[in-house]
DNA sequence: TATAAATTTGTAATCAATACAAATTGGATT
DNA sequence: AATCCAATTTGTATTGATTACAAATTTATA
């Protein structure tokens, strides 16, 4: 985190420790929620503020894969993600994401975002089949 | 539209229309702001009803590439975009977008989104290069 | 024309994200 | 250790896109 320019706060350290632990791709709500009962002091401003910190140092990435909620992951070496659109699951996608950017002149791209959505395995053995973002 | 299973009213018609007569990609608000002028009666609501029901019959696509605003298409051949982070445009990728589904057991995949984050050519020539957003 | 169904409209509510100012913390200096 | 300043954190208030809902309007059908 150092290495990033960014000084080290119990909180900073929390939520990077809670994004590098999980796959979860966690919402700022979610790891709010996780944080809170160990850490009572912890306001939800500061996880919003320190998320956008680290995406602009490169420690995490924004996924805009959720049309909901803003969704971060910690885990940056690349790759894709696929969400379930009926529980709203968001999971890495093995064995891909080392694509080349398209040449397109003028333009300048920095990053890429590959996406898939669909039916995980869970929502597909459920019984319910039209109940759709239970949370 | 009929063929989807959707009647045509003069409002629906007229957002069809807008999405499929220009490559911009509008927010909700963009096609309300377009369409007010010659349609005052026209509603924000019906704008967003029509355009879940334009999605959910497939007659048009919603992007998730913007975190701020959910983005429409009309245009269905598959292609990917570009957004630029600076002034929000969001344009079609020439030559590109017809790749297949990875194959993930369980996993039922059913629609991908290809999305480069970056800097468009009008913002590259801009001198006042750090004013994001400025809508 | 009368009736029922579908569509549209406007207002109110929701909820994630941000703005902002006060409070707290941490580090440097004396 | 005490003081000061800057950075960080906190809580509250606000914003703004989207949705909920019920009344009004339109459309289709008999």
């Amino acid at each position: 985190m150092r290495a990033a320019g960014i000084k080290p706060s119990l909180q900073r350290i929390a939520v990077l420790e809670y994004l590098c632990s999980r796959y979860n791709h966690p919402t700022a709500d979610m790891i709010y929620a996780g944080l809170h009962p160990q850490m009572p002091t912890l306001s939800k401003t500061t996880v919003y503020n320190t998320l956008r910190l680290f995406c602009q140092a490169g420690l995490a990435t924004s996924l805009s894969i959720d049309c909901q909620n803003q969704r971060f992951d910690g885990h940056l070496h690349p790759h894709h993600h696929f969400i379930c659109t009926r529980c709203g699951k968001v999971a890495d996608v093995p064995g891909q994401g080392k694509e080349a950017f398209p040449e397109w002149p003028g333009y300048e791209i920095e990053r890429s975002e590959v996406s898939y959505f669909g039916i995980c395995p869970d929502c597909r053995n459920e019984p319910d089949a039209d109940n759709p973002h239970k949370k």
